[in-house]
Order: structure tokens, then C-alpha cells, then sequence
DNA sequence: GTGAGTTACGAAAGCGATTTCGTAATGAGC
DNA sequence: GCTCATTACGAAATCGCTTTCGTAACTCAC
């Protein structure tokens, strides 16, 4: 079932059907009439890679993780702005392809290669920590790109990330109205990106508070992981010079670090206040219930849809978007009401 | 950058340099290497739409979410699933076409017009709720299909899920033998497939153990979502007639319903045992922690990748798998110890 | 030296669309 | 009745690759 046999069965070329699906202007009423109703009848869809190669878009949008993620897909927050990206740009008119064959191109960080061999119209990039610096050649490409917690750089890319240098703020904010003067931070370790941004707007936070910088409370962790802050929170138990109130940069981290103080004796909020980041699913069922950042994934995704498509369609450079995040108070920093069906 | 360009750049044919990229073996040994040095020099690699065009294979994977699932890839298992599915599809030289694209297809339902128009080498159908006849005109066709938590029909097809007729047995084993004689259900309305399994085998093991099954012991919300479980276990608290251990079809019901009932002040499990079913990631951080029986949701993707590439390649027909699940026991039950690093 | 078999390569016909450009038919204006 | 636009359509080139088939050149046995 190709254009071939619907030409045939309508009687007329196959540059008429073309036009038909594309809706040109000088097909007549009649026979373009004639000619839908046979696609529609036979259910006719003309083939994707035809259409690629002739016109050299594909209506595809790649699909990047970029960075030492251990889990492209089930970590927690990318895949809800993922899920969101993905509803918005099929209303758009496009399709996700997900890159993962490894055998065909040798090395993973090929990102323009593959960008290239599909045909992609755009691509999202999505990061972890630590982005190869390929990442740079897919940027500086003519292929339209956006980035999610991660700065690109190039003409044809723009990018999004929640509000990470008043995220901080307003923990440090909320810790010092709930009466703690002694807060510490709980940050990974040659961190990049968006958890850098983080700890930086932390210290910042903590200074325009007129409250101390010790060096024994601010702890890094080598992963994003809920083991990593499980090891890191022994560690410091182990160390000593416990702050009263910390902020992990990650609910994972919080997390561990939550199991590793009530472990070790230590009640959490009463001996230890933690706040989180990111408010991920798990994050209301902590005992006691994670105080958290919550990240406005649904937003991050759509607008992020939306600027891609007017990039591709309409050439338009867009800057770059920061989303509001907010302050999700719940039983871990001792401040007030516990949580309640959302 | 097509093939031609490399081609004129070795001195050779066109036709040489694509039976280097394929493999053919009459091609010079000598030629061979030059014309691999340019590919690699110049970083060329074909077009994907015009090897598709003229092969017919894509090297492209579809992703189906069949049914009424509100939300694709935020389901807590389906994702897990995928993420394991998109490891081992990628090591066996294919990537991943998600659809999306609402306004060409003006029916999402139209799964086989999808597929064809790409021409995916084959797909994975994953199914929520109230599956879509539509599914069958894809199963029936001549595309490799594997379906997960979906049984599908039809000679191109077979599908794979978690032991769901045993997953109950195992549940109830546990309860009596914590000394529970009086256990109640939480499914879903309308529910088919996997739930329905679970639903009925429950039943069954309720009777082999000769337990009594008394029809307001057996209680059905409209979705598996945890407001739904919320709901209903609010509505049989009101009806009163309560068991003494209850078994939901998904975690997220029995997080619900463990929230309703620590809202109306029983205490789980001394008053209210609770079981889920899934293993979600917030399941270890309820209060109490919840027992639950756990999909092995990497075994599931990676088999369900090695079939489809079996189908595909091999004309294979493999019959369907059934992955074994393990019950862990957690606070919720009352059965044992409670959860401690995983 | 000759015929048969092997090796190495290229010409050319697709694959299923798009798009340019040419042209026959029609209508309008005078 | 003649010219000129306008409308409606099709022929054919093109996109980048695969694959069949034909054929030189070379080897080998005799």
C-alpha cells in the first residue's frame, strides 16, 4: 500500500496525491475529495522514512540522556518531565526516539552522529551529572536542542531548569524561621550542574543570614543515590560535628541520610532536621514524612515542548526558562503540620 | 555527507562502499580498509531513512502503552520494566520509537497504522486497564509483537508477565501463617488482566486454605491509583465489616488505604494488616513499611528484549514466559521484621 | 594456451515519497 | 475571435541507500 496505489485506484499521478497530503493549493475540490476518501478507506498513511528522505524532517524528537546517569529512565524526576515533554509534543505533531543502540554506534557519546542518522528535527538533552563534553557537538549543531538541567550553549539551543539558586534560599529561609542556626548541606561530590547550582545558592543563603560556614558540615557524596547519602550520613555521624538541621540536594540523599540517622539513634526531626530536593514520589512516605523542594515537572516538560517546537518551526532563539519550584513543608525539619493526602 | 561523497572520495562505486557497511564479502580486502578509513575519518554514517526506505527494516522498536493508563511513563512498574527492556533492545542494535504524535493519527488507537508508517521491525505492547480491541489488528498482523501484562494473541506475538495466578497464594500463605484468618480485598472495578489474575487467584487461595471469602470482604475502586484506594477504604470503613488483613491488587491502592485507615485510627497491621502488590519504590517508606510482593521488573524487560529480537530475527515463536515474583515481608503485615537497608 | 572457476567491482533498477516545471483546458476581457 | 491569466494536473528528477546481475581480470589445472 503505497502513493503508487492510491494514485492507481483514484485514477490520477502520484504528484496529485502527494499534494493532496500535503495540501497543496491546486488540486481540485473534486478530486481531492475522491482521493481522501480512498485514503481514509484503505487506511492509506504514507511511510515516514519516504517522506525523511525526500524532505529531510523526520517529525521525530531525540531523545538524550546525557551524563553518568546509572538509570536513564527510572530516575525519578527526568522521567516525569520526560512524561509531560512527551504529551505536549505528540499534541505537536512529533514522535520520542529513544537513542540506545550501542552496537551501531560504538560509543554512546556519539550524540550528533545519531542525531543525524534519524534525522531528528530537535532533540531534548536531558543531564545527569558529570555531560561528556560530545554534548557540546550536538549544542554547536544546526539541529535545534533544549536542554533540562543542563546550560547548553549554541545557537540553535536554549534550555530549562527549576529555580535552583533560590531553591536554598527559601530551605535556609524556613530552617532559620523554625528557630535552627546551625544548618548543614549534604552535597555530591564534584558535583555539576543543577546540585552545584544548589550548594553555591546555599552558602550564598547562609551568609545573607548572618549564619556560620563551617567546613565539617558540608558533606559530599560521590553519587545522587539514596546508598550514597546512607554511606555519607555514617560517615559524618562517625566524624562527629553533626549541624542541627541539613539540606541534601536530593531527596535519594535525604533519604539515606534520614535511615542512616535513625539508625544510629538519632530522631529525626528532634536531633536532626533534613530537608530534601526534588520531591519525588517516595518523598511523602518517609517516617517522618521528607520536608522537600518540589519541582514543577509537569511545567518543566511542557514549556520545554513548546520552545522546541517554535525553534524548529519558527526559528525562534527563545533564552532560557527558570521554573518556579516550591517549598513542600512536611514532618522532616520539624517545622509544622505533617502531611495529609495530596 | 552521503554516501556518494565517500564513494568518490575512496574512487570507488557507490555499490562498494555499501557492501562494506553491510558486510558483503566480495569486496577487496585493500579496498575495504580505505574505504573504512574515510568512514571513519569523515565520522559518515547512512541515512537510517533511506536504508529503511530500501530494506524495509528500521532497526526501530515501537512502544505501545495500550489501555487507560493516565499516564504512560510515570507508571511506577511500566517504566522499570522499559528502562530494562531499552538496556537489552539497545546491546541487540535497536533503538526505541515512543508514539506520541496525536494529530497525525487522529485516533491514538490506530497502533497498526503507527507501526507500518514507521515500520517499526517490531514492538512492545504494555498494557494498563481495558485494553482497546484496536490492540488485536496489531497482534494479528505480521509484526513481531511481545506484550507485557497483556496476553496476546496471534502468530507474531507472545507476551510476558509476573506470576500473578501464584502472587496471591504466596499472600495468603503469609497471612495464615501469621495467624490471620479473616482477609479482604482491595481490587479494581472492572479490572482486567493482571489484577484480575491476582483477584481470582486470591480467591482461590482463600478457599484452599479454607478461609472464608465474604463478599463485603471483597471491595473494588475504580483505578489503581492511591487516591482510589484512599476512597474505597474510606467507603468500607464507613460500611464497617472490616477484615482482619487485606490484600490490594497494586501498592499504591494499599498506600491509600493505609493512609484512610490511620486517618480513622487503626493502627496497621495491629488492627489492619495490609498487602500490596508491586514493590514501588515508595513501598519501604510507608509507616509501617510495606509488605508487598515484588516484580522482578529487569528480568521481565530484558527477557521480553530477547524474545522480540528472537521473533524478529529468527521467525522464532516463543511461547510465553512467566516471571516469578518474590514476596517481601515488610512492617504492614505484622508479620516479621521490618525493612532495613535494601 | 585454453577453458573453467573465482574474485572484485560497478551499472542500474528499485524503495516511496516530494517538488519543480511544463502544459492543456478553461475563463475573462476586449 | 484572440490574447492572457488562472486552474488543475502530470512527467520526471531527486532524496540516499540496497541489491541483483553482468563482466573484466585473474588464477589454476591440464
Amino acid at each position: 500500500m503505497n502513493i503508487k496505489t492510491i494514485a492507481a485506484m483514484a485514477g490520477v499521478s502520484i504528484a496529485t496525491v502527494s499534494k493532496i497530503i500535503n495540501n497543496y493549493s491546486d488540486v481540485g475540490e473534486e478530486t481531492r475529495q475522491r482521493v481522501l476518501k480512498i485514503m481514509e478507506e484503505t487506511g492509506y498513511k504514507p511511510s515516514s522514512s519516504a517522506k525523511t528522505l525526500a524532505t529531510k524532517k523526520s517529525s521525530l524528537i531525540g531523545v538524550v540522556f546525557a551524563g553518568k546517569l546509572n538509570s536513564d529512565l527510572d530516575h525519578p524526576i527526568f522521567v516525569k518531565v520526560l512524561n509531560s515533554f512527551k504529551k505536549q509534543i505528540g499534541l505537536l505533531g512529533y514522535d520520542l526516539l529513544f537513542f540506545s543502540n550501542e552496537t551501531f554506534f560504538q560509543t554512546k557519546e556519539d550524540y550528533l552522529a545519531r542525531c543525524r542518522h534519524f534525522q531528528v528535527d530537535g532533540c531534548i538533552v536531558i543531564a545527569g551529572d558529570n555531560v561528556e563534553p560530545s554534548i557540546d557537538d550536538l549544542a554547536r549543531s544546526d539541529i535545534p536542542c533544549i536542554g533540562i538541567d543542563i546550560a547548553l550553549g549554541g545557537s540553535n539551543t536554549t534550555y530549562l531548569m527549576s529555580d535552583n539558586a533560590k531553591i536554598a534560599a527559601k530551605v535556609v529561609e524556613h530552617l532559620y524561621m523554625c528557630g535552627y542556626r546551625e544548618l548543614g548541606l549534604l552535597g555530591i561530590d564534584r558535583n555539576s550542574g543543577v546540585t552545584l547550582i544548589r550548594e553555591n545558592s546555599f552558602r550564598d543563603a547562609l551568609r545573607s543570614f548572618g549564619l556560620p560556614l563551617k567546613p565539617e558540615w558540608f558533606v559530599h557524596s560521590p553519587g545522587y543515590e539514596k546508598e550514597c547519602g546512607y554511606r555519607a550520613m555514617k560517615e559524618w555521624i562517625a566524624a562527629g560535628s553533626l549541624p542541627r538541621a541539613l539540606f541534601a540536594v536530593t531527596d535519594l540523599l535525604a533519604m539515606g541520610a534520614m535511615e542512616a540517622a535513625k539508625e544510629h539513634g538519632l530522631r529525626v526531626p528532634q536531633d536532626l532536621a533534613i530537608v530534601g530536593c526534588d520531591d519525588i514520589d517516595a518523598a511523602p512516605f518517609t517516617d517522618p514524612p521528607l520536608t522537600t523542594v518540589r519541582q514543577d515537572t509537569e511545567k518543566i516538560g511542557r514549556l520545554a515542548a513548546l520552545m522546541l517546537f517554535d525553534m524548529i518551526n519558527n526559528q525562534i532563539d527563545p533564552s532560557a526558562i527558570v521554573v518556579e519550584s516550591e517549598l513542600i513543608v512536611r514532618g522532616s525539619c520539624g517545622g509544622a503540620r505533617s502531611d495529609r493526602m495530596a
